[in-house]
DNA sequence: CGATTCTTTGACACCTATCAATCTTAGTGG
DNA sequence: CCACTAAGATTGATAGGTGTCAAAGAATCG
């Protein structure tokens, strides 16, 4: 790996767990690369060879049903980790939303590093835990919202996202901001078509509650009554 | 505890990685209750004070709505491991739907313990993972699939979880069985009404692919056909 | 520009939720 | 042991929300 003093997710990645000379250890068995929006870097049912940190961009984790259908069971973001150590088939495949970076490491290696870092596995487990809340809340989500509330919801989220991306040092919501996805994900992510999410975003316009200026921009303007559509969460 | 020697999940819960010394210092701190059906042992949103491990019975994961709607997230079966470790917040309740048995530590006195073995640290991680893969594929499940394919998958899931409670030893899936939930819990787990179950389980009969002896007997007649149902997954 | 891709819009059908009534079962007390 | 009751389950009628199909409208890229 290049830099770890550098890099953008130091100290929010798994690596904010170990000591320096560990870092330095840990850097000489992984290293960077940059990916293109579309790619895929683990797929579904493969033994993924590799694990890695997000550095930069968004990327989606995907299952695929016997017919056709995809639906998007989760997205990362810069700092959050991916693949399946110890030896599992990945249950998901990831592909990248946007252009993206990540610091990857081979399975093998990672395992072997991560088998003598307990600090590093812990770290690994908290934040696994974090997900598995995180995908239990958006299964409520899925379950039960109306596309109404999910497009809302979706916004917000977006709007929190965003911001940190543009300024770590102050999370405050964006009011106006690009969406990095296109119809179709937004609709994979929602588990709705691309018609119904635009008949929302439609809706949510005519009401004022948004602006949608450009295709993909949006302007939030009445966080309020985004916030009453979302159902409140 | 009382006697880690003889009990049912001490090959597959989480103390199957340690060894025997290992096991009797972790038997120490923690103690089996039994517990009744309906009773709820953990709550949504608090720190909650304890982990277990399931020994017997089914409980189900859930969080409610702020408008009242509840979602079943998750079920939970013995050596399953539930509870939030580490200081964060449950993100979800923990209610039996069964009469139960868990072997509950104070989630204080777990931390300290998984810090001294990362054994136990080891294998909670993966459990975790493989239980995040678990929520993904419900995530899907519950995203894209109709009714019918709901019922179907379930009566599958239920086949065989039940199996191995019954015969550990010859996991063969079982084709009649009672179920131990009602109607209104199966709704909440598949994310339908209950009107919607019983329609579904009814049309199922009517094609002669199950027979409903009971209201909480479920006989399977023709598994291939139930499995096509199902959307074959 | 022309062509391709993405998005919007419309008409329609279907699935599932909702509401309401009936039927069944289990539990209770006379 | 038999009403009686309350809870659970089934069934029916209806309405509403989304998906589907089809076409037209923007935007992007060569």
């Amino acid at each position: 790996m290049d830099n770890c003093e550098t890099c953008l997710v130091r100290n929010r990645a798994i690596c904010s767990a170990l000591e320096p000379d560990e870092l330095r250890d840990l850097s000489r068995i992984g290293r960077t690369i940059g990916i293109e929006k579309g790619e895929t870097v683990i797929w579904e049912g493969d033994d993924a060879p590799i694990v890695a940190n997000v550095v930069e961009g968004m990327l989606q984790l995907s299952t695929s049903t016997s017919d056709g259908r995809e639906q998007i069971v989760g997205v990362v973001y810069p700092s959050d980790f991916i693949g399946r150590p110890f030896g599992a088939t990945s249950g998901n495949s990831v592909t990248s939303l946007t252009d993206a970076r990540l610091c990857v490491f081979t399975r093998a290696a990672f395992d072997r590093f991560a088998q003598d870092h307990p600090k590093l596995e812990h770290e690994l487990l908290t934040r696994t835990l974090s997900e598995l809340d995180r995908a239990r809340q958006w299964l409520l989500f899925v379950g039960q919202r109306s596309a109404s509330e999910r497009v809302a919801s979706f916004l917000l989220e977006m709007s929190r996202k965003l911001s940190r991306e543009t300024c770590i040092a102050a999370p405050v919501p964006l009011d106006r901001f690009d969406l990095p996805l296109g119809r179709r994900q937004i609709a994979d992510i929602l588990g709705l078509t691309i018609e119904t999410v635009s008949r929302q975003l439609r809706r949510l316009r005519d009401r004022k509650i948004i602006d949608v200026p450009g295709r993909r921009t949006i302007e939030i303007q009445d966080r309020n009554a985004l916030e009453h559509e979302s159902g409140r969460d």
